[in-house]
DNA sequence: TGCCAGGCCGGGT
DNA sequence: ACCCGGCATGGC
């Protein structure tokens, strides 16, 4: 099923209305904001902090403090975040990615072309779609629209396409449809993944959505 | 108490 | 090309 740009506008003004300017991503710096992308894969962002503060409080927040810690410094630091083992372990591999091709420095890499940086960035280990979406698009201002849980609990259940679809088919769906904006991109994500989190868990709110009566009343699946 | 959160990888069919 | 288990903390 397709959705017209006119539709998916549609629905950006509902939920604006709702939430007005967001001011996404909740992070200070680039480096911040893709060190927050890699720890909040299947995590609640509420540990994230945690993990950040802690972060900072141990003057590890920069690529080269991140890049001389060693994992058994690195893991106990970011513990709140939850999959502290693994994610010390994708840390290092997106630091020593930066280190190895761009010096260390974001700001060289985000001079690189979007399609091929992304490329890059799928092919750290730990680095998947969503997460190498998040930091070209919050860290770097690129327009590559993120799709997370959220967005195709929403969309499914509005028979859109089946959540079982690929991230690829979501992010068509987006990226085919509305004009290539950053801030476009970002506030619409960032609206999703609170009206996600405030009405659309597994036990959905639907009566109070901003979002009822969108198409019909969505039926309730499982995802 | 049990279920869930802004994924991703690796090994097995 | 799927499918599934593993990874782990903190909030409700």
């Amino acid at each position: 099923m397709k959705v017209s740009r006119r539709e998916l506008m549609r629905v950006y003004r509902r939920l604006y209305r709702h939430y007005g300017d967001l001011h996404w991503w909740p992070g200070e710096t680039p480096l911040e904001i893709s060190v927050g992308a890699i720890l909040t894969q299947n995590t609640a962002w509420t540990n994230v902090e945690r993990a950040i503060q802690r972060l900072k409080e141990a003057r590890a927040l920069s690529a080269t403090a991140l890049d001389r810690l060693t994992y058994s410094r690195l893991a106990p630091l970011i513990r709140p975040a939850g999959y502290f083992n693994v994610k010390a372990v994708r840390l290092k591999n997106f630091i020593s990615f930066l280190q190895g091709s761009y010096q260390g420095s974001l700001k060289k890499m985000f001079r690189r072309r979007t399609d091929p940086l992304r490329s890059e960035l799928l092919s750290v280990n730990g680095i998947g779609p969503e997460t190498a979406d998040s930091i070209l698009l919050y860290a770097g201002d690129k327009p590559s629209f993120v799709i997370d849980a959220y967005t195709k609990r929403i969309f499914s259940r509005h028979g859109i396409l089946g959540y079982e679809e690929s991230y690829e088919a979501f992010q068509g769906l987006f990226m085919k449809g509305l004009p290539r904006s950053v801030p476009l991109y970002n506030q619409y994500h960032a609206m999703l993944v609170n009206i996600g989190k405030d009405y659309c868990h597994r036990r959905p709110l639907c009566g109070s959505c901003p979002l009822k009566g969108w198409r019909s009343t969505p039926p309730l699946r499982s995802n």
